[in-house]
DNA sequence: TATAATATAATAGTAATACTATTATATTTG
DNA sequence: CAAATATAATAGTATTACTATTATATTATA
C-alpha cells in the first residue's frame, strides 16, 4: 500500500492551478503550509498575503500557482477527493461480495481520516478536517454551474457515482442510488461537523464516527 | 402549538440584530430587498453598500439594525427555520398516530416552500432558495461554538429536536434519531440543490422535491 | 406649538482585502 | 556563459467592511 502509493499522483484538472504546485518546492510549500493555515484560521481569514509571510515568500509568487483562495481550496479539496477514491477503490478492488464492497466503501469514506505517509508535505488529518468545514463553499457560489462544466468537481463526481454503483449491485431495485450515495458523503461531513459543534443534533459522540450510523441505515435500506 | 400561536411574529434571538427590523419601515426594507438582492447576486457579493443603494438608503442606516452581513444571514436563517416550524407544528399537531405525524413533518420539512401572503415583505420563496445556497455559511465559521452559546441557532436546533421526537415516538428503539432528523434537515437542502447543479448525484430531478427519498428512507428504517 | 428625542442620511475616513503591474534578482537549463 | 525561467520586492488600485461625525428629517411629549 504505501509503497504503491508513493509512485502515485493524485491527478488533478489542471484549469484549477496556473502552474502545477507538485512542480516546485515553492508550490508544494504553498499546498503544504495552506492546509496549516486554513485549518488554524479558518478559510474566510485566509489570505494570499498572510500565507507569503507565513512560507518567506511573496504574495505575488502565490498568484503564479493560483488565481486566487477558492481556486486553491477547489484544489485542495479535489486532491483529498482524489487520494479518498485511490483508497477506496483499493481497499474494495478485492471484494467480491456487493454487500461487503459496499459496507467497506462507507467504512473508508465516514471514519475519521487517519494519517498518511505516503504524500510527506500533505497531511490528510488536517486536509479531512478543512474539508469538513469547509468543502461546502467551494460549490455553494454562484459560478458553480461555469465551474462545473469546467470539470472542477469531477473527482468529487466520481466518488459519488462510484458509491451509487455500488449501491446498486446490492440491490439493483433501490430507486434512490444517487440521492443515497450523495447522503452518505456529504451527511458524513455533516455528522462529523455536528459532533464538534452541535452534539444534541447527532448520536454521534467523542471518538464515534457517523461510520454505525450510515451502516446501519444502508443496511436497512437495501436488505 | 403552545408559545407558537401566542403571537404571528416569529420570535429571534434579540442578540442577532441591534435595533429589530420589524419595529420600523426601513427595518423591514432592509429584510425584504436583502433578500431579493442575496438571491440575485448571492451572499458573497452582497454588500451593505448596494443593499443602501438599492433601497435609497445609507450604508451606514443599515448598520444600526445589524452589525454585519453575516449577522443579518442568520436573522433570515433564523425567521425561516422559525416559519418553517411554524408550519410544522401547526400541520401535525391534530395528527395523534405518530408514524402519519411524522410523514407529514417530512413532507413540510422537504417540499418546495410555496408562497405564503401572511408575511408581505418577506418571500418564502426566494427566501427558501437562499437557505438552500448559503445557511451553511452561517455555521460553517470559527466563530460557530461562541455563536451557539449566543443561541443563535435555537430555532433550527428545537426543530432538528421536534423531528428526533417525532423519529422516536414512531421507533423508540431506532438507535440515531439525532442523526436521522438532522440528516433530513440538511439532506432535504443538499438534495435540492443537487437537483439544481449536479443533477448526475442525485435521483431527484425538475419539481420533483427529496420528499419521496425521505419518506421510504424514513419508513424503511423505522417500520 | 415648541422642544426634545430619536431616526435617518450624508460625508469622510481607515485598515484590510484581493488583486495587477513592473522591475530586480536569483536559479536553472541549454 | 548566456538565455530562459522562477521568485522576490515594491508599488499601486478598487472594493470591502467597517467607524465616526455631523446634518437633517420625523416623531413624541410638555
Amino acid at each position: 500500500m504505501e509503497r504503491l502509493l508513493q509512485s502515485v499522483k493524485i491527478g488533478i484538472n489542471e484549469k484549477i492551478y496556473l502552474k502545477d504546485p507538485e512542480s516546485s518546492d515553492l508550490g508544494k510549500r504553498i499546498v503544504e503550509q495552506s492546509i496549516l493555515m486554513i485549518d488554524e484560521i479558518g478559510f474566510e481569514s485566509f489570505t494570499f498575503k498572510k500565507l507569503g509571510l507565513k512560507i518567506g515568500s511573496n504574495e505575488s509568487s502565490i498568484y503564479r500557482y493560483f488565481e486566487n483562495k477558492h481556486k486553491l481550496l477547489l484544489y485542495l479539496a479535489s486532491w483529498y477527493w482524489g487520494w479518498l477514491e485511490y483508497q477506496l477503490v483499493f481497499s474494495t478492488n478485492s471484494i467480491t461480495d456487493p454487500f461487503k464492497k459496499l459496507e467497506k466503501a462507507i467504512e473508508i469514506v465516514t471514519k475519521s481520516t487517519v494519517e498518511d505517509s505516503a504524500f510527506s508535505h500533505i497531511n490528510e488529518v488536517l486536509l479531512n478536517k478543512i474539508v469538513i468545514n469547509e468543502y461546502s463553499k467551494s460549490y455553494l457560489t454562484k459560478e458553480v454551474d461555469t465551474e462545473n462544466k469546467e470539470g472542477y468537481f469531477v473527482i468529487y463526481k466520481r466518488l459519488v457515482s462510484r458509491i451509487s454503483e455500488m449501491v446498486n449491485a446490492v440491490n439493483k431495485d433501490y430507486a434512490y442510488p444517487s440521492s443515497l450515495a450523495s447522503t452518505i458523503l456529504e451527511g458524513s461531513l455533516h455528522q462529523h461537523f455536528l459532533k464538534d459543534h452541535f452534539s444534541s443534533l447527532t448520536d454521534c459522540h467523542k471518538n464515534d464516527d457517523p461510520t454505525k450510523y450510515f451502516l446501519h441505515l444502508v443496511t436497512t435500506l437495501l436488505k
